[in-house]
DNA sequence: GACTCCGATCTTTTT
DNA sequence: GATCGGAGTC
């Protein structure tokens, strides 16, 4: 057990504790992933544990594949057999298992988010209630913050509270939309995200014998990023571990950025009053960053009431101080930070790969890529729309998934009229409402149609319900590779999308391509003992954009990554730039007018701090379009919170300076000497362009590059490029007074003037 | 039922 | 600025 060595003593205290119940706070990059596999090693090698008995829960997929293959290293084939996964992907195993004690068949259908919001969305068309109070978004995120909190359809229904609270927000009828929502998914065979971890609190609560055998299985459990456990994680976790209590949990406080998601940071910082015994291993020396960047974090955690007690240090060597970059607008604030990325390259050696540049949203990165390109500095986005969300990929798979499960109500939606065949909405709503309406189940009105829709369309769906029962056929007697083959022919969405030549009907086709490809790696890869279509789609349904991302293409080393602070987290740069640190922006408007959850924003950014290893950089710009619209910005009330000693601010812009060191008058420095931003604030006039009297929309179909234009809005400026053709035909004009701005030719109104 | 146009909407998102 | 969806038209 060599590996033991290579460990400090808090490190090596965590790792031979096994029994009892512990929790590891692990700051910021003192190694837990380390920590934590090298503790499952020792259960096994040294202690002798069957790997079958350890439960290692997480949050992606990609943290518990890295896991297992680093476990692999270290004791060799046994890895396999731990029951290591996301608490999804783990649920879902026991309840495809046990789900028929709940009623369930255990072929069940898994909603994504999206499925969940349509079926929403649908019930408030049924029901006739105002689209506009009853947002999709809305009631999803309300029904599922009651899953989280393991409250039911009853008891939110019984509980006057939630009743006064939604009559409160003028949106009454959301205990009854829960309970239909609940009705619909039952009826269609699925489970939505939440219901995997709400279904699995129910079984183990209903069925004690069932709790048991799972009790008996396991003997170690472990949790990963506790930090950001919801409520419902929480109690299942605790109760698999009642009997032999021998649960470990590892997260870091400072770290949970996940409230909008359910997640409660309380569960951590109260899990000492809920077992007496616990052990607290706290790794507070952080391996990742120098100490400036250290120090600095912990200047802004500081400020945090609801924390842990701890003290994050490191040996590393003092560094750079963080640079802070000034840009009088986005697009400049994108030009800056690509000649200073271009800079470092060449001073310091650096692999673009070795830089990230973070943002509070993704729209934030527009800017920013305009300016790589400039540079010719090559980049990635990581996150956004990943494989599996595409809207192909969707169809294609709804397809598949309908074929197996004829009551999934989502899929039907979604391919019952593509290729068009004929059958709209209308005829849809009939049939679906028609099914609750009469107590069928969807696939038995579809299977006798008339009652419900015209005769053309019952026709149509003749056709189609002939065509999915030969596609079930398929199903069965073939493997998952060949089956989906013959669907994406037969339903003629590969044919449509062949014959679509457009740039992204061609990317699209390729994506069916791609699809049909990973479901052949699934069919020869060894490991999968069953090769039926039914269970690629079920292992399929929790996959998420990260995962499918690495596989697309292999990491450049010569690329810089462009991603949201959340998608960052658990990630290291050399060096890192956080953008737009601006007020409203970051910390963000909404998060704090709805929530109030000042505290969440401050630890998101303490994030991002201590992302970066060798040098951070933080950047902020006067004004920036938002929603098409300039708008004035004021620095982030976080610049301030850092202490100041640890920032220089970049003097190689002469333009930067003016507003940084203007004599104290009015805002508190709350705790610092020297404050970088007090003073009054003089916010810029935002320019306006009055257009001129005779201005008169013109042709825009010979516009070329270099003529001089006048927008109404944007003034005077220049073509710079034509872009595409055909109905985006797009032009980038540089305007005199409002930077570069990208226009669609078939809405701008622009007159061309004599040149 | 399919298509077109214009107005409303817009945080973060491991599953 | 980009995208989605409702209303209006063919």
């Amino acid at each position: 057990m060599e590996y033991l060595n290579s460990l400090n003593e808090p490190q090596k205290a965590a790792v031979i504790n096994s029994d009892g119940p512990s929790m590891i706070i692990a700051g910021a990059g003192s190694g837990k992933t380390r920590v934590l596999t090298y503790r499952i090693a020792y259960l096994i090698d040294a202690k002798g544990v069957d790997p079958f008995r350890i439960l290692a829960l997480t949050f992606t997929n990609k943290a518990a594949s890295e896991m297992r293959d680093r476990i692999g290293t270290v004791v060799g084939n046994e890895a396999r057999s731990i029951w290591m996964g996301t608490f999804h992907s783990i649920f879902a195993r026991i309840l495809r298992f046990e789900s028929e004690r709940l009623g369930y068949p255990g072929n069940f259908t898994i909603y994504d988010t999206d499925d969940s919001k349509s079926l929403l969305k649908s019930i408030v068309k049924e029901r006739a209630l105002d689209d506009k109070l009853y947002k999709p978004n809305i009631v999803y995120n309300r029904i599922s913050a009651a899953k989280n909190r393991l409250i039911s359809w009853q008891e939110y229904n019984n509980n006057p509270i939630y009743a006064a609270d939604d009559a409160q927000n003028q949106r009454p009828e959301i205990g009854t939309i829960y309970k239909i929502y609940q009705d619909r998914c039952y009826k269609a065979n699925a489970m939505d995200f939440d219901d995997l971890l709400f279904n699995t609190y129910a079984l183990f609560k209903q069925h004690t014998d069932i709790l048991n055998k799972y009790q008996q299985r396991f003997h170690y459990v472990m949790v990963d990023e506790f930090q950001d456990t919801n409520l419902a994680q929480y109690l299942i976790v605790k109760m698999l571990s009642n009997v032999r209590e021998n649960i470990c949990v590892v997260g870091d406080d400072a770290q949970s950025i996940y409230s909008f998601r359910g997640a409660d940071i309380h569960n951590i910082l109260n899990f000492e009053k809920h077992f007496p015994d616990l052990k607290v291993f706290k790794l507070e020396q952080n391996y990742r960053s120098t100490k400036t960047i250290v120090n600095a974090a912990n200047s802004i955690i500081l400020k945090n009431k609801a924390q842990l007690q701890k003290n994050v240090w490191t040996s590393n060597i003092e560094g750079d101080l963080i640079e802070l970059i000034k840009a009088n607008s986005d697009s400049e604030e994108g030009k800056l930070v690509a000649s200073t990325i271009f800079e470092e390259k060449v001073n310091k050696q650096m692999q673009l790969g070795e830089v990230a540049i973070l943002y509070r949203t993704n729209s934030q990165s527009r800017s920013i890529e305009d300016a790589l390109r400039r540079m010719n500095i090559k980049y990635k986005i990581v996150g956004g729309l990943s494989f599996y969300q595409r809207k192909e990929i969707k169809d294609i798979l709804a397809y598949l998934r309908f074929s197996l499960n004829n009551n999934d109500e989502q899929s039907f939606r979604r391919i019952i009229n593509l290729p068009k065949r004929g059958i709209g909405t209308t005829s849809v709503d009939k049939l679906i409402v028609g099914a609750n309406q009469n107590n069928l189940s969807l696939w038995e009105v579809i299977n006798n149609p008339k009652p419900y829709v015209g005769a053309r369309a019952a026709t149509a769906i003749d056709k189609f319900v002939a065509m999915i029962k030969s596609f079930a056929l398929e199903a069965t007697r073939k493997d998952a590779f060949e089956a989906a083959s013959v669907v994406a022919k037969r339903s003629g969405i590969l044919k449509e999308l062949y014959e679509d030549k457009t740039v992204e009907g061609v990317n699209r086709y390729e994506n069916v391509q791609e699809l049909l490809n990973a479901i052949k790696e699934y069919v020869d890869a060894e490991e999968n003992e069953d090769k039926s279509l039914n269970s690629f789609l079920q292992e399929v349904s929790l996959l998420t954009g990260v995962d499918s991302a690495d596989k697309e293409k292999a990491d450049d080393d010569e690329q810089v990554t462009l991603m949201t602070i959340h998608m960052a987290k658990g990630l290291e740069y050399r060096h890192v730039y956080v953008v737009g640190m601006e007020e409203d922006l970051f910390p963000s408007q909404m998060m704090l007018s709805s929530r109030a959850d000042l505290e969440e924003e401050r630890r998101l950014f303490y994030v991002a701090v201590t992302r970066s290893k060798e040098k951070l950089f933080l950047s902020y710009a006067t004004s920036r379009y938002r929603y098409g619209r300039l708008n004035n910005c004021e620095p982030s009330r976080f610049l301030e919170e850092i202490d100041p000693t640890f920032i220089r601010v970049n003097q190689k812009f002469s333009n930067f300076t003016e507003r940084l060191y203007q004599p104290s008058t009015s805002r508190s420095t709350s705790g610092y000497s020297s404050n970088l931003f007090s003073g009054t604030r003089k916010t810029q006039e935002v320019k306006k362009h009055v257009p001129s009297e005779n201005f008169e929309p013109s042709d825009t179909t010979n516009l070329t590059r270099g003529m001089r234009v006048e927008h109404p809005k944007f003034g005077f400026g220049k073509v710079v490029k034509m872009d595409t053709e055909g109905a985006n035909r797009k032009a980038k004009v540089e305007f005199d007074n409002f930077g570069e701005k990208t226009l669609l030719l078939s809405f701008a109104k622009l007159k061309i003037l004599d040149n």
